[in-house]
DNA sequence: TATTGTTATACTCTATAACTATA
DNA sequence: TATAGTTATAGAGTATAACAATA
């Protein structure tokens, strides 16, 4: 009887969790996000980075990852995945040798506007069910969950 | 100089984005989960499973993954786990000899509600900042959100 | 001594494809 | 033919430890 569809199951005492709610909405982001980026060959880890780097051009490859609390051992691959692509350069710094500085190509500028625009009409395909106020709700509640210490993306 | 502790870095156009922002706290409740429990050896999604188990003694295996968005093929793995360390018990049913149901065993009753315990205070912790009309606001935006067809815990 | 970047490695979660046994 | 469970495998993110170069 193919007519079960979704059987609507009891979670139990799951769904009084919001560490459970907050993962599932994040995790749907997360599938949103790789399809709406699939042609772009962007996932959303390296686009933090972009986002970072554009923002903050010559900044040191460990100060991107404290940014965005990705350890330093991870950020190696994550650059030189971007740097392979031509998205970011790097060059040394001449104050501090033991820094590397990042810095968008134009490559990179012009890849992080594409992506932005297609994030945020996923973005707004997400939030579609929430109003302009519950939105900033939103934002406002994660903000005071997230503005700690994490490490982590 | 280590007085340069967090330099508050620009992120750029990550900070208007929700998704980012539910990333970095979903994550944040993730690495405080893992603390939490640590001593337990019980992960976010063995303990999802756990919980839907109990709510529904006989369920199918199939449905658990189902209600929680965990494919069939990862569900396997999953369950073996349980199984291993008595927390979860199987048996054939009868009616559909596919089917794999699925029961607490006593001492996943008990490790269930041991685990319920810590994880509501680490839940308190993490909420702290917010007051009790903000965490109810915050679950029906979650609600709102994840209330689709989504795939994956 | 402390920090940056690096290498190596491991674990968790998620994804796809193909197989079997049942229905 | 469709579904449940299984096996195998791969990719992505994150974690720790240890090393060289530099401060």
């Amino acid at each position: 009887m193919p007519s079960e569809t979704a059987a609507k199951v009891d979670i139990g005492a799951l769904a009084s969790l919001a560490g459970y709610h907050l993962r599932r909405a994040s995790t749907a982001f997360a599938v949103d996000f790789a399809r709406a980026l699939h042609g772009t060959q962007i996932r959303q880890v390296p686009f933090a980075i972009l986002s970072v780097v554009a923002a903050n051009p010559g900044i040191s490859q460990g100060a991107v990852g404290r940014a965005l609390g990705i350890q330093r051992a991870n950020m190696v691959t994550l650059v030189i995945e971007l740097v392979d692509r031509d998205l970011v350069a790097r060059s040394a710094s001449n104050d501090d040798r033991r820094l590397v500085a990042l810095a968008l190509t134009a490559a990179g500028t012009a890849t992080l506007a594409a992506c932005l625009a297609l994030i945020r009409a996923h973005e707004e395909a997400m939030l579609g069910p929430l109003s302009p106020l519950e939105r900033r709700q939103l934002s406002a509640l994660l903000g005071k969950i997230a503005e700690r210490d994490f490490h982590t993306v």
